[in-house]
RNA sequence: GCAGAGGUACCCGAGUUGGUCAAAGGGGCCGGACUUAAGCUCCGGUGCUUAGUGCUUCGCAGGUUCAAAUCCUGCCCUCUGCACCA
């Protein structure tokens, strides 16, 4: 058939589209399957790894249709965010104006590709329909005690304007435009995620993320289980408490570290003769940003501020340092440093000359009194501990011991800290969900009533590459709003949210997405998030964060009542990326743009090799979707993603498989047709290719059910092709079969290949719509074992016939004319028999093998019995080198012997279609010892295994 | 350093409850059929060897076993995340 595939493709999208296919509503009476990929930002036209994305989903949405389940596949867009302000900026437009044409351009390349969504849930985050319920659910976080308005030091990118949540610096770096990070103080809101740090934590253990995902998590929230431990000063009322995962190595402390921005700092030095140089280190730390200070530390400093304070379990007294590696935000801004049992306490103090104390020893039994050349860091007994039972205590219970001690002398007690912090939510952006706060003079900051929501964004705004800061701060109708408390004047907050927050719960409102009067039904949120979004696809990019804040707010909806679920996502896959190839220096380990293909390497001159590398617009690499659909049509596009590998792995562009898989889509299309234009004329290919499709049909239904969607497309687009063929060629040639076949194999194209799958479902005068069809779980046939085995053992003799065609060529004279193919003597096929039915009863060979065979009537024959012998043994027990073929034949092959299968028949039966194959005139068979032994090939005849020879 | 995932033939990639594994499938390459020819399509081949045998292979080195791609130990390498975290 002539293939246009842009015709056929868009006809079937405009009959789905009118025929509602893929609209659904909550249905009690059907099993939901809730298919999700991770919210688009919407930033023009679609990308590669967006159809990767899309086609991955629809491919599983289609396929539970096709289950029966009743399938929820929405997409809308995450459309708040600064690039439209910065379009907005350099057009001189309204974000507003971008967002809205950009929205259109990615959903019309969305259904160019055919995918499934049920468009009226489509949503976009920027539209006040749904920032509205933003509002209305950070007002229910607030009157839950989650929202905190607090003074903060805070990640400050300049070029973006506004401040940056923890996760979204990378390496100091701003996440979006890669600038440096600055700390400032501010004024901020906060969610208080960490109310959930510890469920969030455990419940990491019961969800199905793949494992690196959880892993990135755990790390993230970081929770560690330690002491807090005060120490008073030496001659003053002051109290230093410190945070300590050590706390079994409290006999080791020789002295105690301070932050220099610590309070205590200046009251204790102040005066002496050491506050110059506490100063001096200050000034220095207050320069660098947290992480430099973490991260870029060459050079570990202190200076002693002259006083000392006291361990509480032992009074001992020790020198208190300002140190530059301790930071004050994380635990107390306080160390109590044990060199011996602490690398970085180590060094500080071999620099500085102070005592370095064992209080472990590595084993039972070590000397205690063993010098220290280097920290040694894990858990071992206690040593030296100086007063009570201390010594020997190891782990865990040395901690809890030395807790308990410290609790009795109200001097310290257990703790947990969480590397996890509370979520800082505001931006001083424009474009995100303006914050319902209202600053008032007189009452203070005031939330905005639910009734006066939703506070929306002004429209009347323009924007120009000049202004700086927040439009909405200049915004006077905006800002300027009476006090919803007291009347009087008041201000608009104009801190907008994160957009993170848009995307932590809008996979509760595709649940609902066109409610007017709440966020979303609870009726409708429990049936379809029952269990979680089902399958979840993204990118690993949003392990920690939105994971995360999507995990902590279905948490609070939940403790709010507004839904029954916890945990938001069931399974969760990330998507591999996609990678295309870039020049690349070996030598100087860098790629490069692809302009530079073929030429030498700009920095080290050498000539430039390629390599693989994730698509990207910094090196050019890119594939456009568009130009590809245009070219080959959305199938062919969609049967690559699908093919080239599975979803979790990384994947190369290839423009040559592309055109494979185009290929492949054209043979697919030739073999329909050759199937709806067969004649009338049963035979017994029929029943071997029902058998294979069975089969097929219960591994491709395996395979998609657990995403495993190359193994999947292999079966639907390879296999049952190849099968096809293959019946075809052994002269299948029947209506009524082939109909039968089309009707279970066109529905299993469709989720990688929907179009021409519909489009040959109409042909074929099937019922409906495809895309709206069901399909009844693979059946199961008793016979199909035998029947797939004696074609398998006609395959085989092929097989080995070809093999050994080419070797019998080099010792014939002459062309090779005629075969001869001996079958196994029936004596033999008897004995195998024999083994069989003694294996399946558990029979020991080892032991009793030779007096059975012995006690066998055809052993009376004494020509014979060298060779039964050795075809017993061959059949039960094997050589040193190969097994007994009772432990080797697959359970098809039993099967066949135990039926006791009659190969010479089959043979014959097929005797053309074998010398067409092998490439002879003439075939002639029979059981070894009935006719002349020809080249003394009979010996080698085995049952499935007959002696061939070529003449 | 810690944690997670990996290392399979020219490339991609299945296979890891030990035996049916010289190891699926695809790409590429080679050969054949078809064709005036190229392309398409179909068929076959693609570790070495051999009238169906034998040999050497699944990151490296050992080990367990009658039997290891698969199990155990050590090592090397790649990717990802965290990191002077108290």
């Amino acid at each position: 058939m002539a293939y246009d595939a842009q015709e056929v493709e868009t006809r079937w999208q405009k009959a789905w589209a009118k025929a509602g296919a893929f609209e659904v509503e909550v249905d009690h009476s059907k099993p939901k399957f809730y298919c999700l990929e991770m919210f688009p930002y919407p930033s023009g036209s679609m990308h590669m790894g967006h159809v990767r994305n899309y086609s991955i989903g629809d491919a599983m949405a289609r396929f539970h249709r096709l289950m029966g389940s009743n399938v929820l596949y929405p997409m809308g867009y995450d459309s708040f965010g600064m690039p439209a302000e910065n379009a907005a900026k350099k057009e001189g437009g309204h974000p507003h104006t971008v967002t809205h044409r950009n929205i259109a351009s990615i959903r019309a390349d969305q259904e160019r590709m055919g995918y499934s969504y049920d468009w009226r849930r489509f949503l976009a985050t920027s539209d006040v329909d749904y920032y509205h319920w933003n509002q209305e659910m950070f007002l229910m976080l607030n009157e839950r005690g989650l929202v905190e308005r607090r003074m903060a030091p805070v990640n400050w990118c300049v070029d973006c304007d506004t401040v940056l949540a923890n996760e979204q610096v990378k390496n100091n770096r701003c996440w979006r435009c890669g600038l440096e990070v600055v700390q400032r103080d501010m004024e901020q809101w906060f969610v208080r995620m960490t109310e959930y740090s510890d469920e969030l934590l455990d419940e990491i253990d019961n969800i199905a993320f793949p494992e690196n995902v959880k892993a990135m998590q755990r790390n993230w929230i970081g929770r560690s289980h330690g002491a807090h431990i005060d120490f008073s000063v030496a001659g003053s009322d002051a109290v230093i408490g410190a945070f300590t995962t050590r706390p079994d190595t409290i006999f080791g402390v020789t002295f105690v570290t301070l932050s220099p921005e610590h309070p205590l700092c200046e009251e204790l030095c102040t005066g002496s003769e050491w506050e110059a140089d506490w100063r001096e280190l200050r000034d220095e730390c207050l320069r660098m940003s947290e992480f430099e200070r973490i991260n870029m530390l060459k050079e570990k400093k202190g200076v002693f501020l002259g006083r000392h304070a006291i361990n509480p379990l032992n009074g001992e007294e020790v020198p208190i340092y300002a140190g530059n590696f301790v930071v004050a935000s994380y635990g107390t801004g306080a160390v109590m440093a044990v060199p011996g049992h602490d690398q970085r306490d180590y060094d500080f103090a071999e620099r500085y000359g102070i005592e370095i104390r064992r209080v472990l020893i590595e084993r039972e039994g070590d000397d205690p009194t063993a010098p220290l050349s280097t920290a040694f860091e894990g858990y071992g007994p206690m040593v030296n501990s100086g007063i009570g039972d201390f010594d020997g205590l190891a782990g865990e219970v040395a901690k809890d011991t030395v807790i308990s001690a410290l609790e009795a002398t109200r001097a310290g007690h257990g703790t947990v800290e969480y590397r996890l912090k509370d979520w800082l939510l505001s931006r001083q952006r424009f474009w995100g969900t303006p914050i319902p706060m209202i600053h008032c003079g007189t009452c203070g900051v005031v939330p905005v009533p639910s009734s006066e929501l939703p506070v929306e964004l002004p429209l009347d705004v323009t924007f120009s590459e000049e202004q700086s800061g927040n439009p909405l701060a200049a915004h006077d109708a905006f800002v300027n709003t009476p006090c919803p408390s007291c009347g009087e004047d008041a201000k608009r907050e104009t801190d907008t949210m994160d957009t993170f927050y848009d995307s932590s719960w809008y996979f509760m409102r595709f649940c609902d997405a066109n409610n007017n009067s709440a966020p979303f039904s609870r009726e409708a949120v429990d049936y379809w998030m029952d269990g979680g979004v089902d399958l979840y696809i993204g990118g690993i990019e949003h392990a920690v964060m939105h994971l995360l804040y999507a995990r902590f707010f279905t948490k609070a909806t939940r403790d709010a009542g507004m839904n029954k679920v916890g945990e938001p996502f069931g399974t969760l896959v990330c998507q591999g990326m996609l990678n295309a190839p870039a020049p690349f220096c070996a030598d100087c380990n860098a790629e490069y743009h692809v302009d530079n293909f073929d030429a030498d390497c700009p920095t080290c001159g050498k000539s430039l090799g390629t390599r693989s590398v994730k698509m990207g617009k910094s090196l050019g690499n890119t594939v456009s979707p568009e130009e590809m659909i245009g070219r080959y049509g959305a199938d062919t596009v969609r049967l690559f993603m699908l093919f080239g590998a599975n979803p979790e792995v990384g994947m190369d562009w290839s423009d040559s498989a592309v055109e494979a898989n185009h290929r492949q889509m054209h043979s697919i299309i030739d073999a329909i047709e050759s199937a709806l234009a067969m004649d009338n004329s049963p035979g017994p290919m029929d029943e071997w290719l029902n058998a294979r499709l069975r089969a097929n049909q219960r591994a491709w239904h395996q395979a998609m059910s657990n995403v495993s969607l190359r193994e999947g497309v292999m079966i639907s687009h390879f296999e049952i092709l190849a099968d096809w063929n293959w019946y075809r060629r052994r002269g299948g040639c029947d209506q009524a079969t082939a109909k039968a076949f089309l009707q279970q194999w066109v529905p299993m194209l469709a989720p990688a290949t929907p179009h021409i799958a519909e489009e040959f479902w109409q042909r074929m005068g099937g019922e409906g719509l495809l895309a709206t069809h069901i399909l009844p779980e693979p059946s199961d046939s008793s016979e199909d074992t035998s029947i797939l085995a004696r074609e398998a053992y006609l395959r085989n003799i092929i097989a080995s016939g070809r093999n050994l065609r080419e070797l019998a060529e080099r010792h014939t004279e002459g062309e090779i004319s005629r075969i001869v193919i001996q079958t196994t003597a029936p004596w033999k096929l008897e004995l195998a028999r024999d083994a069989l039915r003694l294996h399946s009863e558990g029979f020991d060979f080892k032991t009793g093998g030779q007096a059975y065979v012995q006690s066998l009537e055809i052993f009376e024959n004494e020509t014979l019995r060298g060779e039964i012998f050795q075809t017993w043994m061959a059949l039960t027990t094997g050589s040193k080198k190969k097994r007994g073929r009772v432990h080797s034949w697959a359970v098809a092959e039993r099967t066949l012997i135990s039926s006791g299968l009659d190969e010479t028949a089959v043979i014959e039966a097929n005797s053309a279609f074998i010398a067409a194959e092998l490439g002879v005139s003439s075939l002639e068979t029979y059981p070894a010892g009935e006719g002349e032994d020809v080249a003394g090939k009979a010996g080698l005849a085995f049952p499935l295994e007959p002696g061939i020879a070529f003449l």
